[in-house]
DNA sequence: CGATTTTGACCTGCGC
DNA sequence: GCGCAGGTCAAAATCG
């Protein structure tokens, strides 16, 4: 059971506030590509050590990331805190642990899915426990340091899991360009 | 022609 | 110390 039927309505247990935060994607992303349920084998599929290290996750990507955290917990696999601060300037598992990180699948034939942002590729590797290489995004922002993995599972071809790493300093242009007319029409009414 | 992607090299942490 | 795995850089290629 996959329980990724498309919901024309947002699932009742997703908070609506968190889908104006800058740093998630927009609501019709959501609409269109998250899956609600979490599959404990798709889960156990992914590297969630190396992506989820010492994360903050909100509403409904907490409810997959908990998952994950019991399946890493399952495999024994809980080597977290032996990231020591040293100089991490290039390469290498960067452990920060300070910025904000969560992930979630969605079901997609194609990797590239418009959350909403503008994002450049720089770099692509071959996971170990995958057929399919992760790809890493950054935000193409100037000041905004944001980044994301995407990876698609090997067990299931059409799940895309997607890490965000970091905070957007700025406005989702596209959601921006959706609500300016309203902004527009919401002004002109106010003058009334 | 500028922006983006591709891709191999390079760097770093970790386990043995 | 060595090798592996993962993350990033940067030059070349490609795209719009």
């Amino acid at each position: 059971m996959e329980g990724g039927e498309e919901a024309p309505q947002l699932p009742p247990h997703i908070n609506p506030s968190y889908l104006f935060t800058p740093s998630l994607p927009s609501s019709s992303f959501l609409h269109q590509n998250l899956i609600t349920s979490a599959e404990p084998q798709n889960l156990a599929d992914i590297d969630w050590v190396s992506l989820l290290s010492g994360q903050t996750v909100f509403g409904e990507h907490k409810l997959i990331a908990e998952s994950a955290a019991s399946v890493i917990a399952q495999n024994g696999a809980e080597n977290d805190n032996k990231g020591n601060n040293k100089d991490k300037r290039r390469g290498g598992r960067m452990k920060k642990a300070t910025r904000p990180r969560f992930a979630f699948q969605t079901r997609s034939a194609d990797d590239i899915l418009d959350d909403g942002y503008r994002w450049r590729k720089y770099g692509q590797k071959a996971v170990k426990n995958s057929v399919y290489p992760r790809s890493y995004y950054r935000c193409t922002h100037h000041t905004c340091n944001v980044k994301k993995q995407v990876q698609r599972l090997s067990k299931d071809t059409s799940i895309v899991v997607t890490t965000y790493e970091g905070i957007h300093n700025h406005p989702c242009e596209k959601l921006m360009e959706t609500l300016s007319p309203l902004l527009k029409q919401m002004q002109f009414l106010s003058r009334f």
